[in-house]
RNA sequence: GCUUCCUUAGCUCAGUCGGUUAGAGCAUCUGACUGUUAAUCAGGGGGUCCUAGGUUCAAGUCCUAGAGGGAGCGCCA
């Protein structure tokens, strides 16, 4: 008989038929007359229940089905004869397809910890918790594929393996075919690369930025969405080793324009979730985050707040001067901490903050230079959004696209621009004004569950000391 | 990388000032129960107190080192 899915079976009216449903047993209870079986197959968070007659089936037959094994249950679709469900299946044929040694199998009906969950990622996508969130996760990328496909983007493949370092967006895996105890060295000391797999020293990518720049600067709008790798010791609940980066590029926008995309499309994201993922949703907001479902809303519906850089430190200050303490200075040209992140977005705004135009000093070479500015106070044209509780969620920029200011930049800063020629030359032929950003994908996740660590939102986390699984 | 906290039963955790045989809930096993909803009720079994040293008459408890994990900070998305 053919299988139907959980979700359509619990969404089904027609009763008295049929129905053959699979999937992997939750929990089983019951007495000596009747005994009840959830499961649950991962097509909705929902279980279904099957009602055993234990005149028609013995303690033997039903011993298997223990929680976490999987069966493929044939019965009688009916309405449910209990509260908390509107229909069952009265069980008329069992097939087992996998035992579960209850004295062995890890994951128990209650209490465990998303640290102990980590230890078993291998088996923690059959919780609740990590079945929400890898439908929800399935559905924001989702989302942003058809966010960028509705608003005429194209979908563009920036390479993983790349001999250029995004001008230090972080530090690099190297990638390499040479056995590593026997490296040659030429005779300056450094690692003779003229034999490896490609001839130069590659890395895993930390962005696809630049070449996303050069896909916008011919067909007009351009995303990207794929893995991205920093070999940072960062440990913290907001960073991965590895994650996923959607990077959309656009030719002929300005700062505002900018600013509007990044809002719209988070927005878009998230009234995708309200809209799609309603029974998970409801599930995380009460086991996980109780202010999550009013939290999506209202950013939903809220207004972003924009605000310059210079203005952000003069807030800052007023506060210091009205009592507030804060660990770290900040004075004009100083980098945000995360406390002062946190203040602006979660005690002065209590809403979403896209920062713009930072001191040229803390940002990139290729961001766009504000004019006219007094010597030592020059700005670029940043937009970084900034959440409560995840910080930096959007990092974005207009770009330069004046080739003599961009070379003067990377003089000024004593960058070698050597395996950067074609990035410059997309400013020497045709040159257009054009912006991008760079949004984490598992931070998008993290304000879109509730969950409270990023390992939490990816099936298996890379962070340092950890490659498992 | 820096700071700090944690590690006791399969899981979640308690364990007082260093003092008798290390406890609870859940899970598991046995029994009871005619429809349960994290079922309930009664009973049984279950321990390398993270590892290695040290202090002490006596260490789960104090000290040192190590391992693993969490959080805060830095770096960033």
């Amino acid at each position: 008989m053919q299988r139907t899915d959980i979700r359509t079976a619990l969404q089904s009216r027609e009763f008295d038929r049929p129905i053959n449903v699979r999937g992997w047993v939750r929990s089983r209870r019951g007495n000596k007359q009747v005994s009840f079986i959830a499961l649950n197959d991962g097509s909705t968070i929902k279980n279904i229940q099957i009602v055993a007659d234990m005149a028609r089936f013995s303690e033997e037959q039903l011993k298997p089905v223990t929680t976490g094994s999987c069966i493929s249950a044939t019965g009688i679709l009916v309405p449910s004869q209990g509260a908390g469900q509107d229909v069952e299946i009265q069980l008329t044929e069992l097939e087992v397809y996998g035992t579960a040694d209850v004295n062995l199998y890890p994951l128990q009906k209650k209490g465990l910890s998303m640290e102990y969950l980590r230890t078993i990622a291998h088996l923690r996508p059959r919780t609740n918790t990590f079945g929400a969130v890898f439908r929800l996760r399935h559905h924001m990328a989702m989302a942003i594929h058809t966010y960028f496909h509705e608003h005429g983007y194209y979908y563009f493949h920036t390479p993983l393996i790349t001999a250029s370092d995004a001008e230090g967006a972080g530090q690099m895996f190297q990638v390499t075919t040479k056995n590593l105890y026997k490296l040659r060295y030429d005779e300056a000391g450094h690692i003779d690369y003229s034999d490896d797999f490609f001839g130069k020293m590659t890395s895993l990518t930390v962005s696809g930025q630049l070449e996303g720049e050069l896909g916008a600067l011919a067909l007009g709008r351009i995303y990207t969405f794929g893995p991205t790798f920093r070999a940072e010791n960062s440990n913290t609940p907001r960073h991965l080793a590895e994650f996923w980066m959607i990077e959309p590029e656009v030719a002929f926008i300005d700062k505002k324009e900018l600013m509007d995309i990044e809002e719209d499309f988070i927005k878009y994201c998230v009234r995708w979730a309200l809209e799609h993922c309603q029974d998970d949703l409801q599930f995380l907001n009460q086991y996980v985050d109780k202010g999550l479902i009013d939290r999506l809303k209202s950013v939903a519906d809220t207004d972003f707040v924009r605000l310059p850089y210079t203005e952000g430190i003069r807030i800052l200050k007023e506060a210091k001067d009205n009592g507030r303490k804060f660990e770290f200075p900040c004075e004009w040209g100083d980098d945000l901490s995360s406390e002062h992140e946190r203040y602006l977005v979660e005690e002065h705004f209590r809403k979403p903050v896209i920062m713009t135009d930072y001191p040229r000093d803390i940002k990139a070479f290729y961001m766009k230079q504000n004019e006219g500015e007094e010597k030592g106070r020059e700005t670029v044209q940043g937009t970084d959004v900034l959440f409560p509780q995840i910080g930096e969620i959007i990092g974005g920029s207009v770009r330069e696209e004046s080739y003599n200011k961009l070379d003067r930049e990377i003089e000024r800063r004593g960058m070698d621009m050597s395996n950067y020629q074609w990035y410059l030359d997309t400013r020497r032929f045709g040159s257009a004004p054009h912006a991008g950003f760079g949004l984490g994908f598992e931070r998008l996740m993290l304000f879109v569950t509730g969950m409270q660590n990023i390992r939490d939102v990816i099936p298996f986390p890379r962070t340092p000391k950890n490659a498992e699984f």
